[in-house]
DNA sequence: GCCAACGTTGGC
DNA sequence: GCCAACGTTGGC
């Protein structure tokens, strides 16, 4: 069955337009270190379902949808030394943390303001919009994935 | 910049 | 195994 999540990102460190702008369109989803998100990522399958959030931004908004394009493989940056996201203690060459591999699948017209999200009932048991809530990769249900989509006209490509 | 909420660490 | 201290996240 397929599953939605949420995907959050500073788009400082990468946004939606680096995304757009990749080759393929399509980005790894590395350098989550959160046990939690983790999970998450691992449970992804291809096709699944992602909204793409800038969070720690002006406007914190959803931007977009991505769709798992490879699942969860062993994140290559926990054994970069020269990686922001190296982990000493996968150096031993054990797996403690994966990334996935995601691409561009629509856009929506306008970003989707959290300021806005909030105010929709439907909404009212997103953990996105939690207060405190922390992680970077989160489910979502699919009534709540459905409920977005229909807020904006969404831009396909080929 | 503030601070609430959370995860992690480490002493015991 | 408990829990206080600490660091980080991220909205506001």
């Amino acid at each position: 069955m397929e599953q939605f999540f949420i995907l959050k990102s500073e788009p400082k460190s990468f946004s939606w337009d680096d995304l757009k702008k990749a080759p393929g369109k399509k980005t790894n989803w590395d350098g989550v270190r959160n046990y939690q998100a983790r999970n998450y990522l691992r449970s992804m399958q291809k096709g699944d379902k992602c909204l793409f959030y800038h969070s720690s931004t002006k406007e914190p908004a959803i931007v977009g949808i991505v769709e798992v394009s490879r699942t969860a493989f062993p994140d290559p940056t926990a054994f970069d030394p020269e990686s922001m996201y190296y982990d000493p203690q996968s150096a031993s060459g054990k797996v403690r943390w994966y990334a996935v591999e995601v691409r561009f699948y629509g856009e929506f017209e306008k970003p989707i303001l959290r300021s806005e999200l909030k105010q929709y009932a439907e909404l009212s048991k997103t953990e996105l919009l939690r207060r405190g809530s922390r992680l970077s990769v989160i489910p979502l249900r699919a009534s709540e994935f459905q409920f977005i989509c229909s807020l904006r006209k969404i831009i396909y490509e080929k």
